[in-house]
DNA sequence: TAGATTGTTAATCGATTAACAATC
DNA sequence: TAGATTGTTAATCGATTAACAATC
């Protein structure tokens, strides 16, 4: 483990549930709220209170007894952490329907992840724009992503061809790869994968209702 | 805890894992492979070969030493964890980019789930097909739930709906939810749901560049 | 046989949960 | 004040990892 980040560091489950913290508070803030207590994000999350007040300890903030944590602190706690107060430029492989919905879903400039193109193989997608974004020809990848020194890659093509896109990416100086094909990709150890399949989550599903017998 | 159920709890991470095990086999299986080691399918994953072991046990399946696992074998017994070997009907909500990547997507009915309905309330919508699913007007969803019997709902609409979505598909005796909108919906405690926010995976990527300072 | 792999039990590690004093 | 909540330390729980005999 890296001593310099020692202090940094925060389990994986703590950061899935600081993503939803962060949604949870904005609408609060939205609200004209400015004071929450890990009961009340608890209650409206289904979680627990004491897992709460864990998880915010990780941020740094710190609260007021009877009270609770000022919304914006959290905020601001919840954005550093998660690295959401910094704008990262991203590339997306293939324009299909995945990556359609990708390119079309506006919540991702609000964290700080900005499509700036994507890039597919069929010649009839090549030069159109979805949601302001150009689709350009696979070919112009690994230049196109040294130029603008990307280092993020977005994945959203079929299983057979995801290796060779991270490949690419790879060529290209990308250093961050977030997978949305069920393969799981072959990388040098410096290069971070992050995979959102959601195979796995329905995985989850039907191993639940399964178990449930419902 | 259930005590029916005690000899067939399996741990979240291992239902996970056990999906990536699911796609490696068949394409080993296509391939002409007959058997498999633990060994093995850690090295193609980048998993540790002892959690592969491991995470076989839960399925009951029993290996050779040696040689290692019937790949069969292997894909009955996941498939039986995973409640893959049944088929089982879904409906949608939300006709947007994203359920209609969902509706694209194929890979769906090869593990059993088949999404045989979605609804929208966008009244251009309505009537047409994707992929071969009729999308329906939204205020016949109960009675077509409740008439197809159906027990799975997945809810891709904008978060601010996303809750009066459950509410409806629950009115329509949905017992498993697949949600997909970022929001943390409330149910009864007898409805299973299964978040797929790819919001939290992109939490765990933009945390991930952070630490290692990319 | 020798060596690789399975099967199983034990040790370790880390996240969750509990407990409780301090605080406003 | 009384009581709810924070902050922090300890206990528990469960998943991962290690160890090693059994096996072909």
């Amino acid at each position: 483990m890296n001593l310099e980040n020692i202090n940094n560091y925060v389990p994986d489950p703590t950061v899935r549930r600081l993503s939803h913290y962060k949604f949870l508070l904005e609408n609060m803030k939205k609200e004209g709220r400015l004071i929450v207590s890990s009961t009340l994000i608890a209650k409206e999350l289904g979680f627990d209170s004491i897992q709460v007040k864990k998880d915010i300890q990780y941020s740094g903030i710190v609260g007021q007894p009877k009270k609770g944590y000022k919304i914006s602190e959290l905020l601001a706690g919840i954005d550093e952490i998660l690295n959401w107060n910094k704008v990262e430029k991203a590339i997306l492989i293939g324009a299909g329907s995945l990556g359609t919905a990708l390119m079309q879903y506006n919540g991702f400039k609000e964290i700080g992840l900005n499509i700036v193109a994507s890039f597919d193989n069929d010649h009839k997608k090549v030069g159109k724009f979805v949601n302001g974004i150009e689709i350009i020809e696979m070919d112009r990848l690994e230049v196109a992503a040294k130029i603008m020194k990307i280092k993020i890659g977005i994945i959203a093509v079929p299983e057979e061809s995801a290796q060779s896109c991270a490949d690419k990416l790879i060529g290209g100086g990308i250093k961050a790869i977030w997978n949305f094909s069920p393969k799981i990709i072959q990388v040098k150890k410096d290069i971070i994968v992050e995979n959102a399949q959601f195979i796995q989550s329905l995985a989850l599903l039907t191993y639940k209702i399964r178990v449930n017998k419902i």
